[in-house]
DNA sequence: CGTTGAAGCGGATGGCTTATCCGTTTCAAC
DNA sequence: GTTGAAACGGATAAGCCATCCGCTTCAACG
């Protein structure tokens, strides 16, 4: 699994590297592969050598979030109430993208740089279709939805807060769209065809 | 308004350009000046006299799919029904966004690079909070609900349709996204406190 | 219908970002 | 301590963006 172990320097610079790159996320900067090698004081060609494109890098600070996501959702299938477990496992979800801005797009995205990446957000998948799979079974989530449905509903409901907010905003307004959008997914909503027809 | 009437290559050529940046957006492909001379057999000097930025012959591209969303507005003022009318603008503003890629992110920008599109946007800012005004005096929207909301749910579930989605899918799973949105945003779902409390 | 000057045109070019090559250095195995 | 493979990093090539400036086109006016 773990190809080759990388030689002392080389595992310095790559933590440096990461480091930097978490700052970058975290301060909003865009991810520049040569602004993050001057911060880091490391050759421009070391990083490359690292980190070929900023995706790698970006997937790579990106980790630590996506793992605690997949935390979240083995938290959540221990839960009693198939309801809540789902509901709880949304809700962290949201404030995981929020806290970690790598996140996201990671998350949302449709092809990955990194195939561990790749494995991280299937595992994800997998276990969010088993927490719909369960609230379904008990009644309480409208049948028709699936698990990628929850998938964009998570990455909509963030987006949504990111919208003329500040930072300071958006912890306050996902818990609100998403308290509303759970509404809409309860099974009693079901085909409430609240769409007025077109004229 | 119309400041200085253009010389007519000018105008010729100014269309030119309009109408291969719509080509482009059309096609997915992203807007860059150098390219859209290029693409129009037009000096690259020429592009940037007329559209210094990108995002200013973006929003030159948007401006018609913002006036019908301002049309159709102004149509939902006209309903009976305040419900009616407060979601078949919320559904015609998703088509529209979803119809013309040029509109959501002119729609979801904090800052416009020409005025004309501050107006136009501030117009329809206006037009959804008068309707959003209007269902909530009748009693049929949850009354804690602003207009900012609106916006930023519109564009959240416009982004929730586009993640992991082919373009073919997107105008179903809107629809879908938007009648789920709705069951929260009405009255009678308000404070449902759907959300589990942090174990 | 010819002149004139302002408005417009466009390619060549400079500045900036991105990514690669390759000579030098560092590590660790023996 | 020697050795060679792995890693390093600066110099530099490749590519993108935007501007400058000499030339052309338009239309107003005589």
């Amino acid at each position: 699994m773990t190809s080759v172990p990388l030689r002392k320097d080389a595992a310095r610079n790559w933590q440096q590297i990461v480091e930097v790159g978490r700052r970058f996320v975290d301060e909003g900067v865009p991810l520049r592969l040569n602004d993050v090698a001057r911060e880091a004081s490391i050759g421009v060609a070391t990083v490359y050598r690292h980190f070929p494109t900023t995706e790698t890098l970006l997937e790579t600070v990106a980790r630590p979030g996506l793992e605690n996501l997949v935390t979240e959702a083995n938290r959540a299938l221990g839960a009693d109430d198939a309801w809540d477990a789902f509901a709880g496992f949304l809700l962290a979800g949201i404030d995981i993208q929020l806290a970690d801005a790598s996140v996201q797009p990671v998350f949302a995205a449709s092809t990955h740089a990194l195939p561990e990446t790749a494995e991280l957000v299937g595992r994800l998948h997998a276990a969010s279709g088993e927490l719909l799979g369960r609230a379904q079974a008990s009644g309480v989530v409208r049948p028709d939805l699936t698990s990628q449905d929850v998938v964009r509903l998570m990455c909509g409901v963030v987006f949504a807060a990111t919208v003329h907010a500040s930072p300071g905003e958006r912890a306050g307004l996902t818990r609100r769209y998403l308290d509303m959008v759970l509404a809409g997914l309860r099974a009693s909503a079901q085909s409430a065809s609240s769409v007025a027809p077109r004229p």
